[in-house]
RNA sequence: GGGUGGUUAGCUCAGUUGGGAGAGCGACGGCCUUACAAGCCGUAGGUCACAGGUUCGACCCCUGUACCACCCA
């Protein structure tokens, strides 16, 4: 083996070895489990979310496969239609044509073309992540039996009644062309005005003053309204103003929903163009006046002068023109939320426009009922509130996006404007009997979101009643983040719930989102993005730079990404390779919501497999050609170190069983980490050097070490490998057979289970005796400064039988651990020397000081060691001292106190002795 | 305005029915000890945001306050 873990040395071959060998498919037997990955956008690529997330799918994965379960991960891509549209329109832009050029047919097969191009980046970068889905069965919402699946959706909701086309304010996209959902819509705190405008009523008596902020839309204006217990405006009622510009004579009108505290407590109102505004007109029946074409232009419906503006030069029009009409109250500076779209960034405008939704009302209750009744268990829990919440509001969904890259809308149309749904034309015109009229097919395609709704069924052949729904479904678990709860989470259960009267998932694990060190949120705009594969693969300065600053929407965070880049990676970024990574993403999977990515962690990882890596080359150079007990004889003999060993691989193996049953993958890694770096490296691989090199040693003890090293090493390679599965696949294949094992990969063994019955606590008791004497001595060493290769001659005074029995049995592990010259106990009345001491229970080591420790210092240590103790004693006595304590506590708990104030008295006293007999010299 | 989560070592974070405050990284000191300098040994560092309350006992439970983040209106 190399001196040094390379991971890229490894990590491609064994992928393509469990890929090809088909390890990733289910096995047919055992008990199903199944996930579905939540589809990335297919033209996408993978950021630090995708990896996070996908570390934790692979993770249970693994870990189920392992445990003999019948396992699927169903892997796929969704098409992302406004997003994946608008790649393509930017592509085609720069060659100077749109997409109305090339006309809807041409264009989708430009989609295709791009998808075929750029689609498979993400499915390669999820197999650099050693991902472990079943390829064979990879899906796209596009595919034409997900297709029919979303037809048949849309087609059984309509016929229920589920589904319907309606005139509606919607949020259009002036710049997308497209309607879009609620959710799709950001709403920000933005620096804008507050208009005042004077509005004269009719009768030339006087004007009432409405404030703004969209002037604009006064065009469109069909009332003005009050609340009604305004008794500054309560006489006005019923009267009229005329409109300024257009001259229209319109109401004024009283409502409640007018707050009589903003502005002047006059509100004017446009139904056409506002959501609150429209429903207040829908109240009043009030002409609902549309101002605007698609491009948030204004249209006919204004006067001559302001047709065909933009609303925002529109609105600088209007204000100057009742400037001039001296209309024009006041203006002040007023913070406004600025509904944006997603993905456009331009502002969102309320606009007057057919769109099919459906009615989730219904479907909700279900949905929510599958929650309260904890058929869905959400983890965290508190998630539940979060859906409960938004839920119990739910508005009826827009599903019709005017986009040309999706599922187009099974609607046709008649001549007299008739529409007809159904799973094709001529399934239309047979249902309705439409012989030859003329039909046209609805141009809209459906919300990206409609379809993945259909995820957890559709991917698995659902409409067909097909095996693997038989087998998988409902699935096991959903692995998200919270962000999109309500986008996807949410709507799965609706339509899951409704179309197979079951849940999609029993359990939602919802992780945080991942954000840079400082707890910012990664975005190209901030340049704080770092790319998953250049952790695996590293990268230099010059090209993160280039990377991060290439193609900047605005370029003038140029100059200041390089310097933050420059100044944050100065090095650029070492490989750490997969395992390295995957490892960081489970120490941060904690219960929080935000998990921020340092780079130092990775590292401490990286430096981790090596650790993995050079114990192994110590267990293998010591085991192979040896006798290791592989061939399953008995002649070996267990020392108290290898049964301790086993001990703690027992705690470790149920501490990774409970922190993954409760997908807390922190508590998993720590547990590995741990047992693997400060038990079984730092003390056992120690603790059997000093079996393995004495000549002398009982061969049977020396193959019992041999034993225990290489097969505790397998079976952590096993416990290890959902977690990190390179590095442990590589190592297991050279350990396998020296451990007694075969089999063709790792990823197929059974799971280490604890077995409490191995848990042997003599073992334990003894190593930690060992243990707490060698630190105690250590401790000596490092504080006096003495030189680690100096061997020391130690004494031991005032044990128990028991700590004579333990050095008999330790004592070459003393020897060799504590680098000693020789280790005793004093005899009765023998006179001990000035001695440095440590504490071992009530045992005393002494470490002569005569020519090695300085007695300045050896008092000061004492007396440090002294304050800490006096400290604890004295809170520990004041707590025996208060008789409600010792009257109303436990009794096992005032006990344990006793015996700890007892302990530290003891200490204390051997202490106090010490340091006298020191200072005396 | 309503809601949720958070505030623990210099940094990033654990802390599981309330009973002696932990890890990693960083810092400091010492080591090329035949698996590993991506390492080994040792050390320092915390009014657990603040104020009350419950309790024999509170990082933990309750109330309030401040600040941060996110969601909704």
């Amino acid at each position: 083996m190399e001196k040094t873990f390379c991971p890229g040395d490894i990590e491609s071959s064994w992928y393509q070895t469990w890929e090809q060998n088909g390890f990733f498919k289910p096995s047919g037997e055992g008990d199903p489990y199944c996930i579905v990955i939540p589809p990335p956008n297919v033209t996408g690529s993978l950021h630090m979310g995708h990896g996070f997330q996908e570390a934790i799918m692979d993770c249970l994965i693994r870990y189920q496969r392992m445990q003999g379960r019948n396992t699927l991960w169903q892997v796929g891509t969704d098409h992302a239609g406004i997003a994946t549209q608008m790649v393509v329109e930017r592509l085609l832009d720069a060659e100077g044509q749109s997409r109305h050029d090339l006309g809807r047919e041409k264009f989708i097969e430009k989609v295709w073309e791009w998808k075929e191009h750029s689609g498979g980046t993400i499915t390669r970068q999820l197999r650099r992540l050693g991902t472990s889905p079943d390829w064979s069965r990879e899906r796209f919402t596009m595919d034409e039996g997900f297709y029919k699946a979303v037809q048949e959706v849309f087609v059984r909701l309509f016929d229920q009644g589920l589904i319907y086309r309606g005139q509606r304010l919607v949020n259009w996209d002036p710049k997308l062309h497209t309607a879009i959902s609620d959710l799709e819509v950001i709403s920000e705190e933005e620096k804008g005005h507050l208009w005042y405008f004077r509005y004269p009523i009719t009768d030339g008596s006087d004007h009432l003053v409405v404030a703004t902020t969209r002037p604009e839309t006064m065009l469109g204006d069909t009332a003005v309204a009050i609340h009604p217990e305004d008794t500054r405006y309560r006489h006005l009622i019923g009267r009229t103003v005329t409109l300024p510009l257009t001259h229209r004579e319109i109401p004024i009108i009283a409502d409640d929903y007018v707050d009589p505290e903003f502005g002047t407590g006059c509100v004017k109102i446009t139904p056409a163009h506002d959501f609150n505004d429209y429903e207040l007109g829908h109240r009043h029946n009030l002409p609902l006046i549309n101002i605007f074409d698609a491009n948030a232009r204004l249209n006919s419906n204004v006067p001559e002068a302001y047709r065909g503006l933009d609303r925002f030069e529109a609105r600088r029009r209007v204000v100057a023109d009742l400037e001039v009409l001296g209309l024009l109250d006041r203006v002040i500076d007023h913070q406004l939320k600025v509904p944006r779209g997603d993905r456009s960034g331009v502002v969102i405008e309320p606009w007057l426009t057919d769109q099919w939704y459906v009615a989730t009302k219904p479907l909700a209750e279900k949905a929510i009922e599958a929650v309260a009744s904890g058929r869905i268990q959400f983890v965290p829990k508190q998630y539940e509130n979060m859906y409960f919440a938004w839920m119990r509001d739910i508005q009826d969904w827009c599903i019709s996006r005017q986009l040309w890259w999706g599922h187009r809308i099974p609607a046709w149309y008649d001549d007299r404007g008739n529409v007809y749904v159904g799973r094709s034309e001529e399934d239309v015109r047979a249902k309705h009997n439409l012989g030859k009229t003329p039909l046209r097919q609805d141009d809209d395609v459906l919300d990206t979101w409609f379809s993945s709704a259909l995820w957890t069924f559709g991917t698995l052949g659902w409409p067909e009643n097909t095996r693997e729904l038989e087998t998988f479904h409902p699935t096991n678990v959903l692995v998200t983040g919270f962000d999109i709860i309500f986008f996807w989470v949410a709507r799965m259960i609706m339509m899951t719930e409704h179309f197979m009267a079951e849940v999609p998932f029993h359990t939602v694990y919802v992780h945080g989102l991942v954000r840079d060190s400082h707890g910012q949120k990664m975005s190209k705009s901030k340049g704080n993005v770092l790319d998953p594969i250049d952790l695996i693969d590293g990268i230099d300065l010059e090209t993160l730079v280039q990377k991060r600053t290439a193609g900047l929407m605005q370029p003038h965070l140029k100059q200041k990404i390089e310097q933050q880049t420059r100044k944050e990676f100065p090095g650029g970024i070492d490989a750490y390779g997969t395992d390295a990574l995957r490892f960081t993403y489970y120490s941060l999977a904690s219960t929080g919501r935000d998990i921020n990515f340092d780079v130092g962690r990775i590292e401490g990882f990286r430096n981790f497999c090596n650790k993995i890596w050079n114990a192994s080359r110590y267990v293998l150079m010591n085991c192979e050609d040896q006798d290791c007990g592989q061939d399953g004889s008995a002649d070996y003999r267990l020392s108290p170190p290898d049964r301790w060993i086993i001990s703690r691989l027992q705690q470790t193996e149920q501490a990774v069983a409970d922190a993954v049953a409760t997908y807390r993958f922190d508590l998993a890694s720590q547990a590995i980490y741990e047992f693997v770096w400060n038990e079984y490296c730092d003390w056992y691989l120690e603790l059997s050097k000093p079996v393995l090199w004495d000549a002398n040693a009982d061969p049977a003890l020396k193959k019992g070490t041999r034993r225990t090293l290489i097969r505790v090493l397998e079976t952590t390679l096993r416990l290890a490998h959902p977690f990190m599965p390179f590095i442990t696949e590589e190592i297991w294949q050279r350990v396998k057979l020296l451990a007694g094992q075969a089999g063709d990969t790792v990823m197929l063994q059974p799971y280490p289970q604890a077995d409490a019955g191995k848990i042997d606590s003599a073992a334990i008791a003894t190593v930690e005796w060992l243990k707490s004497v060698i630190v105690g001595i250590r401790n000596i060493r490092g504080e006096m400064n003495i030189s680690p290769g100096r061997q020391l001659p130690i004494l031991l005074k005032n044990g128990y039988n028991s700590d004579r029995d333990n050095l008999a049995a330790n004592r070459q592990a003393l020897l060799r651990l504590a680098n000693l010259e020789s280790i005793r106990f004093l005899a009765d009345g023998e006179q001990a020397p000035t001695s440095a001491t440590a504490l071992a229970g009530v045992m005393e080591i002494l470490v002569p000081m005569a020519g090695l420790i300085d007695k300045e210092a050896e008092l000061s240590r004492l007396t440090r060691e002294i304050d800490k103790l006096l400290k604890e004693t004295e809170r520990t006595r004041a707590k025996l001292g208060n008789g409600n304590f010792v009257d109303k506590a436990p009794a096992a708990v005032v006990d344990k106190e006793r015996i700890k104030l007892g302990n530290m008295e003891s200490a204390l006293h051997k202490l106090e002795l010490q340091h006298r007999e020191i200072a005396s010299l």
